[in-house]
DNA sequence: GATGAATGAGCTTTCATTCAT
DNA sequence: CATGAATGAAAGCTCATTCAT
């Protein structure tokens, strides 16, 4: 009866959903996950319970993923790709921009949409899934290309765009973050508190322009 | 901060010395959590570590405490403390401030401080732990207070006090965060992009002046 | 009585092998549990005795009990179950009784073999288990219907059948609890108390007939 | 800091309870025990809160007594005291007894006064406290020593005294157990059911004289 | 003797993972 | 490929007992 396994082998290859039947499966075995992370939070997530809502069996999440967190890294990579593709759709309006507050407004409201959708699920994966170093590695390089895209937009109006696209960007994300995901106590809305960052990153950008 | 010690008044000339152990226990339980989750985060805390890391057996954890997140509590309570003591000794610098300027740096400078003592475990605090709503209410208690004092302070330099001590605080908050917690990856150093904020706040907070 | 089987009508021919290992661990379960409570007692019942001793896993006994009071209110159940089977099989006995003292053969012999069947199980149940408050109703509830059933019985052939029905049911359940689960320590055998028993009441129950 | 010890030890000697203030603390610890018990049951038992009831240091505790089960056996010893001291206060009046109505009528009474005396302890005592064998055999002793006493009175007014003298005896501790421990519900009152106890075993107890 | 802080074996329960069917 | 019963390491917590003070 008892029989010892290795508990951290993940031996067997993730094999690849190329089938569309397969496909489907981890497609609901992922949605399963999101869908618990966002209404439950990250204590109620368990293998069983993404089974069980996914609607396969224990087996089939093994079948498709080595173990609980590689589901995981897919939601977490949606959520980098989503965001690499927001700044793909970003950086033609950035080029396009007729001047700084065009750029800000694009940045700001980019961070605003990213954590309007599903801020929930934004919240859990933000403040209680573990995170791998090499995920955190990579949400490095895309803060990182956002901040070289903005930099790039910006040093046509403005000097010193580095510095300023860096704190540009933070600030955006992380205010973002606190009126869409926090929904911090405000005394104002929450899209009345978005107006204003917005107001003072555009002053912020555009200060001490020469022109 | 932590450590509390009881008052040593003339009261009772010989106190025993075995309070004195019980009161290194506890607080040999309690850094022994605050070192785990800053070195090890949450998922590597459960209760053998910490009596194991405390140097006391699992039972002694429990004659002090009810259960894990009572050990957890007061760490929270303790930082909760700490924002209200910097709080109240950052009130008498609003108040006695020369000028609106005076006031960003006291509040950007505040937070920093506040961050930059154990990121680590502040990190975790804030991004693993699981917060009981109680807490989470003495955290916007807190935050609240916290704008209330600012407004109060910028009223008699800015209109629209409210506003700009909200964004102010959360900004501050959350830039400090990025900075000095987060560790983003950034072009220039944390204290640079300290002065950063505080350059853009300065500028949002006094846009507008009648002066 | 235990052994509950799924009815084998011919509605699904082919029905999964599966189910009948599960019911084979739950069956298992249940049986290590009434085993280690009869030959070692409440004390020695734990649940890492019952999963050793039921061949299967911890994890297992928790796969199809959510607790150890669970698996306790199964074996709590079938034995009410008994007691309930036995009331209705005697029931019909007692409505076709030629005179009382058939009746009162009846209930000290249903008694009787209630106490026989394992008596050491008995034993822990009625004496070292924590019944629950529902299960105490249960058991008051059985009792009374019981009561009911003999005083019914009895009403034709004698008067204040509801003062004498409760006498004889209590002593009769009392000595047979005394003489086959008690095993005190007897000059004669059991069954000549029982016998003695038998006659006592008969002849108590008959007093006084109007005949 | 971890440091193995035995745990089956009970090496050191029960100090002999001589001196009046160890005499008051063992009574102390003693009846909080039995108050433990008679209140909260079996399971709220513990020597932490024995001490704790007691107003004594767990530490005294162990000064007294080898392990939790000596302070249970005094007060199982003490209830078994009490029903031989009950014996020999009830021997004079079995052999003054006028006849054999007398005789039952001081059994059934004697055994009811037992149970009335503290009923909830009495319950603790027989259906959760676990009894070592010598226990048993003690209770043994006392139970065939009361038989022996009632044979010999009986023997003077009816046949076959000793078998009459076991069923009386068995029947009246049952009983009284049943209206004044388990306080089954019941159609009528105790004390009915206690007088109804006393008429049958009289008519039973008489049946068959001679005279 | 008295104290009570400290100990740790042992218990209940969870859940990621495996594998026979 | 799919299933889901089975597994067992590991975690939280209790309490009888010990021993330094």
């Amino acid at each position: 009866m008892p029989e010892k396994r290795a508990k951290k082998s993940a031996k067997r290859p993730v094999r690849r959903a190329l089938q569309s039947r397969s496909r489907a499966t981890v497609d609901a075995i992922v949605k399963a996950t999101a869908r618990i992370l966002a209404e439950r939070g990250w204590p109620a997530l368990n293998t069983n319970a993404i089974a069980a809502r996914a609607g396969v069996s224990i087996g089939s999440v093994y079948e498709y993923f080595p173990n609980k967190q590689s589901i995981l890294n897919v939601i977490i990579d949606r959520h980098l790709a989503a965001g690499e593709a927001k700044l793909a759709e970003a950086t033609s309006i950035l080029s396009s921009g007729k001047d700084a507050d065009d750029i800000v407004e694009a940045v700001v409201s980019g961070f605003i949409q990213l954590h309007q959708d599903d801020p929930r699920l934004h919240r859990a994966l933000s403040t209680e899934v573990p995170i791998s170093p090499a995920q955190r590695r990579r949400i490095e390089a895309l803060r990182s290309k956002i901040v070289i895209a903005v930099t790039s937009a910006l040093s046509e109006y403005v000097d010193g765009a580095e510095l300023k696209a860096t704190l540009l960007v933070e600030t955006a994300d992380a205010l973002a973050h606190r009126w869409f995901v926090d929904k911090v106590g405000l005394p104002v809305s929450a899209s009345t508190m978005a107006g204003e960052t917005s107001t003072m990153l555009k002053s912020y950008v555009s200060a001490g322009r020469s022109d």
